[in-house]
DNA sequence: CTTCCTTTGTGAATCAGGTTCAATATTCGC
DNA sequence: GCGAATATTGAACCTGATTCACAAAGGAAG
């Protein structure tokens, strides 16, 4: 009988709920103030039901953010799935990362957290595990982008591997997104369209690896054409918001 | 009469005890069971009187990364120092980044967690001036090395500002910090000198912004070269592991 | 040298909140 | 309908950060 599949459908749909709840409580008081039994006061459950679901607070966390990089994965997916030239699909992950942000303005300060060595290894092995799935895809897109551009002739690998190359664009972005989420840093520093100039040097950095077709005077406005271009051909998204 | 200096002198060096015991226990037992009663039994002194230097935990934590961030900030003051064409030393801003790793290995995980809106929100005020204070000329080095090389005529602006550009240098490097701390992204791919590749994307982020001398075929050893050349030259360094 | 007041140091007590687990309730197979 | 198995509960526990009433030390005045 289907009891037992039914038991294990309700109690995934009670980790979603308790994980919807979490966020909600974060989004109301902020990560610093989160408290177990409050989550599971809100959800009409005992701290250990909860505690059934997750090994500790540091696990839920990581449970939030492995949902989040799903998301994020599947933006990416749309981008594998683009047909254009490989260095546009490239600067779409750009584009990509930018949209999803703008999705989910919180996300950056809660994986900081929850990716840092404390939280990380307060996490159960089976939820690490499962970020690790989650994340994985994320940099097989980006090496694949590479790849496809070597074997179409966009691109030539002059001793380096497609890994780092594609460690370069995304340590780019994930640099990018560290400096506009750490207090003070771009603050005093009149950027302010922090991600506007992501998309350029990510442009750059194209052209720096002599990614074809190579586009040295990409003014400001071609760039934001293209972005808007990718928004819309690519994500069904509108506003785009720098 | 120079009591009071003489108590505000001890007062500090104390302090400094204080956080290099808080260093030499993280080391031994890691960041995740730092305890406080712990650092003021090492140092003989009771609980009450560490508390009159931090005002909590993550004061002191944010305490041992602004001691840290100085360091760095110095390297990068040799850097400023160094006569070199432009273009040189910039790059050696990415070669002092890979000797402060070094020399730090654990600098970046400490930091990823303390500059956490969680820890950060809950260090004081006056510490977090503290550590903004030690960061901002590490910012204005770079600025500084970008608008020499405008006026130098080595790199064209184009409609960027020189906060901008730097921001981009700054985020790849930012970002291949995280990478490396971050368990399990770069363990998959097989990268296995990220900061000789760091060094290699700062060579194409250079070249895809225009500054000249523009080495579009640097191949790896070339750049090894400039690398163990400024190592020596710049900061008396003899190992620069990648 | 004593007294009195201020500053500094102490560590046991307090407190918060994450985690556990014995007791209780529910579900299931028979 | 009846135990056995499984799930839920939340009060109690525990860890460790933080506080604060008290003690000691330092210094000024008499």
């Amino acid at each position: 009988m289907g009891t037992r599949e039914r038991r294990q459908r309700d109690f995934e749909e009670r980790e979603q709920q308790f994980l919807a709840c979490a966020r909600e409580l974060i989004a109301e008081n902020g990560l610093l103030s989160l408290q177990m039994s409050r989550v599971a006061e809100r959800c009409e459950y005992a701290v250990g039901t909860l505690y059934q679901h997750f090994s500790s607070k540091e696990d839920l966390l990581l449970g939030l953010v492995t949902l989040d990089v799903a998301e994020h994965s599947a933006l990416f997916q749309r981008v594998a799935e683009w047909q254009a030239p490989s260095r546009d699909r490239m600067f779409a992950i750009g584009v990509a990362d930018m949209i999803f942000v703008n999705r989910h303005p919180d996300f950056f300060r809660l994986s900081q957290y929850s990716l840092c060595e404390v939280v990380w290894k307060a996490a159960s092995p089976a939820r690490r595990q499962a970020f690790l799935d989650v994340t994985k895809p994320i940099g097989e897109v980006v090496v694949g982008i590479v790849e496809d551009a070597v074997a179409r002739g966009d691109l030539q690998l002059r001793g380096q591997n497609a890994q780092e190359l594609a460690t370069g664009l995304w340590a780019l972005c994930a640099g990018f997104h560290q400096l506009v989420h750490t207090e003070g840093v771009l603050e005093e520093f009149s950027v302010c369209t922090p991600y506007r100039a992501m998309c350029r040097h990510i442009a750059h950095l194209l052209d720096g690896i002599g990614w074809q077709p190579v586009d040295r005077n990409a003014a400001p406005d071609t760039l934001d054409v293209l972005i808007k271009r990718i928004c819309k051909e690519v994500f069904d998204e509108t506003i785009c918001t720098g």
